[in-house]
DNA sequence: TTATCTGAGTTTGAATTTTGGACTCAGATT
DNA sequence: AATCTGAGTCCAAAATTCAAACTCAGATAA
């Protein structure tokens, strides 16, 4: 059915203006190997440096990088605490926009299961509430919900 | 309200089962500074090679590389195409598992928009059959919508 | 037929980033 | 005074990224 490809469909795309895309701007700030790591670590309540090294693994250099550089951008903040009976130490914790990225890792870690993993994760992610699991779906104004094949891009505002 | 950090909570987290999480998975696959723009590119309908360089800026080389990366993981394909009196040339388009990250994308898209950005992006995701504007929102299994802040890691089966 | 153009790459050498390991430092504990 | 620990810093080698120049094959132009 789609096969009318070949023609000139090629051509006929979104015009894409540029930069200045949410998507590269995202990307700048968290599109890198280590960082979506670090902060599902700070989601799933890892807090201290050297259990997100043990964790994942990383080089110290750059956890250390990383950890500045998502607080400088407010996705992370540094804050001292203290365990029983020792020094006050810092720990790493969720600022809102931090949180607010749980829709993006929870969606991303459905498709890993679905597509890389091919089954399911050890981790589920569960409404606090009522303890039933959660999936991501789209949906318009009224709630309706969307299946995403049927998601489209379209220029907001065509300037001509 | 949430001060009680402090005493030991700090320690007190989810035992997280190593690299075989879906989300290390997951960003091993797209996770560099390039890979997402492109499946960005390829889901706005942008097929041929130097129209991506064009709209992203990125080099040469690395271009070639991530395509022949993803098409090796199957997330793009590389299909010959023929323009109105011109030779046949290849172009790159999605494929199953890449169209299954657009969830991924407009979330990503969204919080780009709501905090980096500070301002709607000139790119919007609606519906194909009405035209309306999609959001991504999380559901539980009855399609009751759940607020992000509720939702919370799980250990799918604690072994003990 | 030879010359030119074009899309889709390669190649190259310099600049940048990543890595793993060793080293540091300050406050608690022995 | 010596040791331990969490949270880094510093370093040289390895891997990646970059911009710019070069290649190559098929279509069109002269």
């Amino acid at each position: 059915m789609s096969n009318s490809e070949s023609q000139d469909s090629i051509r006929r795309r979104v015009p894409i203006p540029r930069a200045d895309c949410a998507l590269a701007q995202a990307t700048e700030e968290i599109g890198d190997r280590w960082s979506l790591l670090i902060l599902r670590e700070a989601f799933f309540g890892v807090m201290r440096y050297d259990d997100m090294r043990e964790d994942l693994g990383i080089p110290r250099s750059v956890l250390t990088d990383r950890l500045t550089k998502l607080v400088a951008r407010g996705l992370l903040e540094k804050r001292p605490y203290r365990e029983a009976g020792n020094r006050k130490r810092f720990g790493y914790s969720m600022t809102k926009k931090g949180r607010d990225l749980a829709l993006t890792f929870i969606a991303l870690t459905h498709w890993g299961e679905a597509h890389v993993l091919g089954e399911l994760g050890p981790i589920e992610i569960v409404d606090e509430q009522t303890g039933r699991g959660l999936k991501v779906v789209l949906t318009d104004k009224d709630g309706r919900v969307v299946p995403p094949e049927r998601a489209v891009p379209k220029v907001r505002n065509p300037e001509r």
